[in-house]
DNA sequence: AATATATTTGACACTATCTGACAAATCAAA
DNA sequence: TTTGATTTGTCAGATAGTGTCAAATATATT
């Protein structure tokens, strides 16, 4: 699962912005930004918020797509996922 | 958040066993198991299987504890984490 | 109180995973 | 072919996870 990587990826592309451009913004490499957009790798937080300002979008829809894979990551593929999640979201809310 | 924590302390009181005990079930230290019931320590998945069936307990509760505990330790605090987890449970429903 | 047993705490080591850098390979256009 | 963009693989350092051990504390029993 990756939302954030396609989002990101839509993202650059819809704004002709290259790699090598994001990269320079967040001040790391070429390949990295490549892995990312792919899923292959995760960013830091901070460096989401970062690129929701390059984008001129919410920090709100980065971040949210950015826990997702990350809640996503850690319970996998689990028989149980469904149950633990939902779980985890009745305690969150109270 | 410690739910799984809770519930292994709660069946191993109720039923009268020492920590020392589970530790020998499980093949390992005394004072990891009670860091794991109070929440300090994670336990593997495969323990947390040998433990249902110690315990005589469905290994679907205990593992959706869990689960439970591990999206709440990566979601953590965050602003964001109830609309990540929900937009990571709808994705993993379709 | 004194002893014995149970539990907790803190320090440490080992391992695995994460994060990023770099170089080389592949891909796409001109 | 040449140039620029992207991807891939590998490696190093940092960080987090997992478990051990010894000492401290708490709880029981006599």
């Amino acid at each position: 699962m990756n939302s954030l990587g396609e989002k990101l990826r839509n993202l650059r592309e819809s704004n002709n912005i290259l790699l090598r451009q994001v990269a320079a913004y967040l001040e790391m490499d070429t390949a990295l930004i490549s892995k990312i957009e792919r899923g292959e790798r995760r960013l830091a937080r901070e460096h989401v918020i970062r690129l929701s300002k390059f984008y001129k979008v919410s920090d709100e829809e980065l971040l949210t797509l950015w826990l997702c894979d990350r809640v996503l990551d850690t319970v996998d593929n689990d028989r149980y996922a469904l149950q633990g999640l939902n779980k985890a979201v009745n305690l969150l809310k109270h």
